[in-house]
RNA sequence: GCCCGGGUGGCGGAACUGGUAGACGCGCAGGACUUAAAAUCCUGUUGUCUGUAAAGGCAGUAUCGGUUCGAUUCCGAUCCCGGGCACCA
């Protein structure tokens, strides 16, 4: 018979189905003598659209790599399931009215089929949706858990909430206040990103991608949760150094993360109609330029504007502060070439020169970086100079570049003044008292030491990160476990109430209030506090998507448990994540919430490592035919179900994988896969007969002859190295597969041995036709449960190797000789050649160079 | 603007620590099989020049320059593409 791709593929699939070939035993039952290796797929959103080719890509790399691990002995714990939770389920229900839970369901089980069809070696006994109740009980147990602690920034770590120390004396409200203001998952009342097109507010992190949709985000004030990340800063940011990531998502998370070094400088603010006296901090990263600040800038909302302006002044400040306002954050950086401002009418007084200097607002300064207020130091600093120059303050220069000459000093002292020069770099100081002639670093500590000594400012580190804004205005999402009073105070509900579940409604819509469709069903809203019966309402705002894929790996490895989210030895036992697999656009949102989460879980004791991810790899794009991403516009997309009818699952993951290195963006191309399938027949039809069905006659226990058992340890030792580096490339293991059949074609007599190690190599790559042909080989059990061929290491060497032969560096002839021989011999090799004589007759060798096994080049005059 | 990647045949891509540039696949060309086509198998395939051929010359890894006996690989400058950040003081 033919190679029948979707006949065997079907067979196969049934047989692991039936057999739980990939199951991964239980924890009392997994021979823990064995190492373990713990291989992770970004999950994916089940869309309605189905699986995309883009997905298999991924889940192809660590199929082989949990494949191959498998028959390397490694217990592998390789599961899959669905982060169900999210927007386009919900918008679906808006528009048809079917509830999002039965649409997520059907949409599980698409995805399900489509991921078996491509024979993936899941443990589905492992499976979970963030969206099922038994799922997401422990979502809210953890968010519960984080909600009960707070940051011990002494020991570092986060703590018991009943550990604090409350300040005695305290009533029942400033209690339930102070723990507030420490809680790390804490409700209040901030700017937030408001997208009214989604009727939701969104994290710092998701904005960008908002926007780039054509979605518009507004600041707006509103009470929301959120979770104090960045007290985690400093741990995010320097346990990325022990973590095996791309480079560049570590360099994307250390951008977010944003940490700077500096000072914050106290000034004394007099409001000249009242006299009253406000000490302002201003946070700066270039203390030694304090004596060419000449004035200090507040946000737009720093608290004290209104106390400081004067009455003469006020008007045009509150309407300025009104404009701010009204401007979304895309606004206030479009019009960033434009820097507006006004003045408050109020004077500051320079820490070191007691000198007047005026303070203004302007909407250029960020409330939500340091401290909400700079000093401007226009001769040094672009934005400060801009501004300086349009309201025409005074400029002074207080940093001149190193190794300049008196002259050119001379010159830029002049162009500073005038605002024509503005030098941001280091240098000397100047005009700067007693850091006149240091350079800046020594300035830097020297002011601050000063600073710090006179009480007027310190040593201070700040971080771009925000904290993360935790609550959404949707209904497709874990209701937080809180309820609040009419007094407006709130608690935790009692864990024994979880999970709490999402009621049925009538309509998905936001209630457009700025309120999720919760706030609108009565009967789940209003409820009563367990113990005392006191009547409550529910929080109506639901958890962000990212919730539930802040801690799912840690679920796979005890999905049962009812006790706890995943039994602390059996965490201990699995973690980290030996290799994790996903898009980059998960670099900053995804994957620094979960290390978030799970630095958390650490503290708190219910898990044991530091970082949850060894590992990471992103995998590239496939574009489509045309070169460019693949969209329904376009109509360029490729659809994976046809692909599998069209050529078989195994070709399409041999294809994906054959295409360049899984990092890589690359086209999708028919005729690429063509050529794969054709690959698989052309290894059908070299070991089986196609009347008899049998093996082929010329397929024999004879021993096999040398050159290709060298070949196939060549062949073992490529394709081994190349899924043990880490660098998953597995192209090139592919065409030295490849390589070796075209190789097999020549040879008369096969040994049945060679073909044995053939298949299992190819196994992990296209698992289906090598089940096949390993049951015809004569096995009976699977070939996921045989071990992997190991190498001769002396029969990968070549006996000869070809030596090219150069004069002056270029190519003039090569000759193969025997593997090792002396430099010595090859360099007469080389003065015996008939091309490279002509070369050299009649000139002077000024010298031989010659590299063992490789060349030698003769350098003449 | 700043910070990371990356530019190799007609195409996707190979090339160890500086040592034969273009593995493997696609496409294309030629041949075999066939009444024919498809499928399959075999051969060739960076460009260019000399040669009937065998063979050989020259150029060639974005561009220019440098280091070196020798550079796709190391260094410097420039151009282009992709990604990230973007008033973070």
């Amino acid at each position: 018979m033919k190679y029948n791709f979707t006949e065997i593929e079907k067979k196969w699939q049934k047989y692991w189905e039936e057999n739980e070939t990939f199951r991964t035993p239980d924890f009392d039952k997994l021979d823990k003598s064995k190492p373990k290796y713990y291989v992770l797929d970004m999950f994916p959103y089940p869309s309605g659209d189905g699986l995309h080719v883009g997905h298999p890509e991924g889940y192809t790399a660590t199929d082989i790599i949990a494949r191959y691990k498998r028959m390397r002995g490694f217990n592998v714990m390789h599961p899959m399931g669905w982060d169900a939770f999210g927007l386009q389920t919900e918008q679906y229900a808006i528009k048809t009215g079917i509830h999002p839970k039965i649409r997520t369901i059907e949409c599980i089980n698409r995805f399900r089929d489509q991921l078996k069809s491509i024979g993936f070696s899941y443990d589905w006994k492992r499976e979970i949706s963030t969206a099922d109740e038994s799922y997401f009980k422990w979502t809210q147990w953890i968010f519960l858990k984080i909600y009960n602690s707070f940051y011990d920034k002494t020991d570092n770590k986060a703590k018991d909430i009943n550990e604090l120390k409350i300040p005695e004396g305290l009533s029942a409200k400033e209690k339930f206040d102070f723990l507030n203001s420490y809680r790390i998952a804490y409700l209040a009342e901030v700017p937030v990103n408001w997208c009214p097109e989604l009727g939701t507010v969104l994290s710092n992190e998701e904005v960008p991608e908002q926007l780039e949709k054509g979605f518009t985000v507004v600041r707006r004030k509103m009470k929301q949760w959120n979770m104090r990340i960045t007290e985690y800063a400093d741990r995010l940011l320097n346990d990325l150094n022990e973590l095996d990531w791309p480079k560049n998502v570590k360099e994307i998370q250390r951008n977010w993360i944003g940490r700077s070094e500096g000072a914050t400088i106290k000034f004394k603010i007099i409001n000249p109609e009242t006299k009253s006296e406000f000490e302002i901090e201003v946070y700066t990263t270039r203390p030694d330029t304090i004596f060419g600040v000449t004035y200090l800038i507040l946000s737009p909302e720093h608290k004290f504007v209104n106390d400081i302006t004067v009455g003469s002044e006020k008007n045009k400040i509150d309407e300025y502060i009104r404009s701010a306002e009204r401007k979304s954050d895309l606004e206030r950086t479009e019009l960033s070439k434009n820097k507006t401002g006004e003045f408050t009418g109020a004077f500051a007084l320079h820490p070191l020169t007691d000198e007047k200097i005026p303070v203004l607002i302007s909407d250029y300064v960020l409330a939500s970086y340091g401290t909400g207020a700079i000093m401007g130091v226009p001769g040094h600093d672009e934005r400060d100079n801009e501004f300086a120059q349009k309201y025409s303050l005074s400029i002074i220069p207080v940093v001149f570049p190193e190794n300049i000459s008196d002259e050119e000093k001379k010159l830029f002292l002049e162009n500073t003044k005038i605002g024509k020069e503005c030098y941001t770099g280091e240098g000397i100081s100047i005009n700067s008292g007693f850091l006149d002639g240091l350079k800046s670093g020594e300035a830097i500590n020297k002011i601050i030491e000063w600073l710090e000594t006179n009480k007027k400012g310190m040593r201070s580190v700040n971080f771009k990160l925000r904290d993360w804004l935790f609550s959404r205005q949707r209904f497709w999402g874990e209701p937080f476990p809180i309820i609040h009073f009419e007094d407006g105070t709130f608690e935790d509900i009692d864990v024994s109430e979880l999970p709490l579940t999402l009621p049925d409604v009538g309509s998905y819509k936001p209630s457009g209030t700025g309120e999720s469709p919760l706030a609108i069903i009565d009967d789940w809203v209003n409820t009563v506090e367990k113990d005392s019966g006191r009547s409550a309402r529910r929080e109506t705002n639901t958890m962000p998507q990212w919730a539930g894929s802040c801690w799912y790996f840690l679920r796979y490895l005890d999905p049962e448990n009812t006790k706890v989210f995943c039994d602390r030895e059996i965490e201990k036992f699995w973690m980290p994540v030996n290799l994790y697999i996903g898009g980059q656009e998960h670099a900053v949102l995804h994957l620094i919430y979960a290390r978030f989460w799970y630095k958390v879980l650490f503290d708190l004791g219910y898990v044991n490592y530091k970082e949850p991810i060894s590992k990471l790899f992103n995998q590239g794009m496939i574009l489509g035919e045309d070169g460019v991403k693949m969209s329904k516009s376009r109509g360029n997309v490729i659809n994976p179900e046809d692909v599998i009818s069209k050529f078989g699952a195994d070709a399409m993951r041999l294809f994906e994988m054959f295409m360049g290195p899984l990092e890589a963006s690359k086209p999708w191309s028919t005729k690429g896969i063509e050529g794969l399938n054709r690959f698989l027949n052309r290894v059908w039809r070299v070991i089986i007969d196609e009347n008899s069905d049998g093996l082929k006659n010329n397929i024999t226990d004879s021993e096999p002859e040398l050159k290709l058992k060298k070949l196939l340890h060549k062949t073992i030792k490529k394709v081994t190295e190349d899924i043990e580096d880490g660098d998953m490339k597995f192209n090139t293991a592919i065409s030295y597969l490849m390589i070796f059949v075209n190789e097999l074609y020549k040879s008369e007599e096969i040994s049945k041995n060679v073909i044995r190690d053939f298949i299992l190599l190819l196994s992990p790559f296209a698992p289906h036709i090598t089940e096949e042909i390993w049951q015809k080989l004569g096995n009976n059990e699977s070939i996921q449960f045989a071990k992997w061929p190991a190498y001769d290491k002396e029969l990968t060497k070549e006996e000869s190797v070809t030596i090219i032969f150069q004069v002056n560096g270029k190519l003039r002839s090569k000759a193969d000789l025997p593997f090792g021989s002396e430099e010595k011999i090859l360099e007469d090799e080389a003065l015996d050649n008939e091309n490279v004589k002509k070369y050299i007759l009649g000139k002077q060798i000024i010298k031989i160079i010659s590299v063992k096994n490789k060349m030698v080049n003769i350098v003449v005059k």
